[in-house]
RNA sequence: GCGCCCGUAGCUCAGUUGGAUAGAGCACCUGCCUCCUAAGCAGGGGGUCGCAGGUUCGAAUCCUGCCGGGCGCACCA
């Protein structure tokens, strides 16, 4: 509908030689917007004012001028200057008639754009460490991502979903050791738990279902023998690496791997049920111990090293970041000849391009900021335009109960996992919460409101008028009566009240609403709307009667219902939020 | 100290990339079920858009400087 206007515009500023090589032309049609006001009608553009000092001209004369010159359309009423210089525009009712008939003649795919082949997108979300179960935080990441991957789709793209696995470096050791040391211990064995492992019980529930038939014995006096001091009164980062060396010597590598690797699988494992449980699936896990078993770390360093960006000092590698505008220049190979976890990454994303996907964009926490420099640069320097990555930062989230906030600390064990969130909340409170603020923003999620059946609750507002419209299709039939879809679509010129009007006037937004989302990576403006409709849907229920004697008006009344009900549907499905027929 | 993000109603937040009189929800008041689900609707009060300058026809939005909060600044991942 958007784009109609647009095009009218367009084709009215072609007509006008003054403005031929104005720089603003190109931007006509995101100049075009919906009012705010409906007294200005249902559209607006101010391009008028834009272009106006280009051509040195008043403002309303230009528009005066580009009005004289519109083509005349037969979804437009009326054109209308008004103020400094905008250019209204009044939408035919026939236009909003014709988006109700597009509406259910499209069902599930109303709203989404017509498929484009490129870019290729990869969004690579959650990525948490398998050292652990999700907690919340991972949770809107989950719920972030992939709403984000359902807009970008609907949009157009083609989008693959990615979790990057870290199975590999020392944070796998921490958990092989912290599991080893619950198996001693569960055989008997006092040995002291190190300060610096994972300390959750299901690294006991992980040692306890490892076989431990080739689990050699050692006692506590042949454990400590020769460790440094264990927090507080030592170091807990050195004494855990001295007891990771200790596992290789007294386990035997082999065993030892076996160990890590039972604890990350079955972490791994879980993780995937408990998103696959949030509906959410990835195309791909992806490994990064794969990085370094297929050679991709090597083939990006010996890119970087063909092109100049390395150099050695201090008995390390390193990569000139500076050169692509990060702080400072970053190791890749350390001195013991380990690569470091940045070269992982420049490894992962050389890979990503690799493998054929465009546009990158990364959902990391805003923890991470301080590294989108580098990999960008490292991008840059194995010949990739910088902005083929996108990273999206997401804020933290702070449980309350009642006003009280909750303590999330991972130390304590007292954290809250994302299992035991959609248990108490349920999947589409937990869905809808996450996504309801925008990213960039401090997110505080309140469990009791979450849970409250009532208009307090957006999710269930915006369910409730879903579950209203099937309930008014129950009763038709109940009096043995039918909706006839064709005469209804023919008669909605008998839709003239005002909530009519308004109803079909924000159903035809919601395809603006799913670009504007996706192009702005803001799912918020989806939320945001589908309570508005939802609002405006309810307004209608109480002032008006749907299943009225006469038969013209009761069917076009019920095609407008059901034409709000496939809207719901659709966004509540992008947003991964059930769409009930009844509650 | 340097960098990134955020300061909008009592609370939690939107604000269509610079538009017309800054909007929702919660909370607080007042009404509405003989009627398709009251998990609903109608109405009311509530603002120095952190502060100060600047850019222009026009600023919550862009620029600069302060103030306040979060995060980051490893040969950790």
């Amino acid at each position: 509908m958007k784009s109609n206007i647009a095009h009218l515009v367009e084709q009215a500023l072609a007509l006008i030689p003054e403005l031929a090589d104005a720089p603003e032309l190109s931007s006509i049609s995101k100049s075009v917007e919906r009012t705010r006001d409906s007294r200005h009608g249902d559209f607006t553009t101010n391009i008028a004012m834009r272009l106006a000092k280009s051509v040195d001209k008043n403002p309303r004369e230009l528009a005066a001028q580009i009005i004289e010159y519109l083509p005349a359309s037969k979804f437009v009423d009326k054109v209308e200057l008004a103020g400094p210089g905008f250019i209204n525009f009044h939408v035919a009712s026939a236009a909003f008639h014709q988006e109700i008939a597009s509406i259910l003649d499209n069902g599930d795919n109303y709203g989404r754009q017509k498929a484009k082949e490129k870019p290729r997108y990869l969004i690579e979300f959650v990525s948490a460490n398998p050292t652990g179960p999700l907690h919340v935080g991972h949770g809107r990441h989950a719920a972030y991502g992939a709403t984000l991957g359902n807009l970008i789709e609907a949009a157009g793209y083609p989008v693959d979903r990615e979790y990057y696995l870290n199975d590999a470096g020392r944070q796998m050791d921490i958990l092989g050791v912290s599991v080893w040391v619950r198996m001693l211990e569960q055989r008997g064995e006092r040995v002291p738990f190190p300060e610096a492992g994972y300390k959750g019980d299901y690294i006991g529930e992980i040692a306890a279902s490892v076989d431990n038939s080739q689990l050699p014995d050692v006692s506590v006096d042949k454990l400590c023998s020769d460790l440094p001091p264990d927090a507080p009164a030592g170091d807990k980062e050195q004494f855990i690496d001295a007891l990771i060396r200790k596992a290789g010597e007294l386990l035997g590598e082999d065993l030892f791997r076996y160990v890590r690797h039972e604890a990350h699988t079955r972490i791994s494992a879980d993780i995937e049920d408990d998103l696959k449980g949030f509906g959410i699936e990835f195309d791909r896990w992806f490994s990064e111990q794969s990085l370094t078993d297929e050679g991709l770390i090597s083939d990006a360093l010996q890119l970087l090293k063909d092109r100049g960006m390395l150099y050695e000092k201090d008995g390390a590698t390193w990569f000139r970041a500076t050169d692509y505008g990060d702080e400072k220049d970053r190791v890749v190979v350390r001195e013991n000849g380990k690569t470091t976890y940045f070269a992982s990454d420049i490894a992962y994303h050389y890979g990503k391009r690799k493998r054929g996907y465009d546009h990158l964009l990364d959902v990391l926490g805003s923890d991470h900021h301080g590294y989108v420099a580098r990999v960008r640069a490292g991008l840059e320097a194995m010949g990739y335009a910088g902005d083929c990555l996108e990273v999206e930062l997401v804020q933290f989230v702070s449980l309350y109960r009642a006003d009280k906030k909750l303590s999330m600390s991972t130390r304590s064990g007292s954290f809250v996992t994302l299992r035991q969130l959609r248990e108490e909340v349920g999947n589409d409170a937990a869905r809808f919460f996450y996504v309801m603020r925008s990213n960039d923003q401090h997110l505080d999620f309140d469990l009791e409101l979450a849970k409250k059946h009532s208009n307090d609750n957006p999710v269930y507002y915006i369910q409730y008028a879903h579950a209203r419209v099937a309930s008014v299709f129950r009763q038709l039939n109940e009096k043995s009566m039918k909706w006839d879809k064709g005469p209804g679509l023919e008669n909605l010129a008998a839709l003239a009240e005002t909530h009519e009007k308004a109803l079909m006037r924000t159903l035809s937004r919601y395809p603006e609403i799913i670009e504007l989302a996706a192009n702005n990576r803001a799912p918020q403006h989806l939320v945001h709307y589908l309570r508005d409709l939802a609002s405006e849907f309810h307004t209608y229920y109480n002032a008006h009667t749907f299943i009225v004697d006469e038969d013209e008006l009761r069917n076009a009344r019920l095609a407008l219902i059901a034409a709000t009900r496939q809207v719901i549907a659709n966004g509540l499905n992008i947003l991964g939020v059930s769409a009930p027929d009844s509650m």
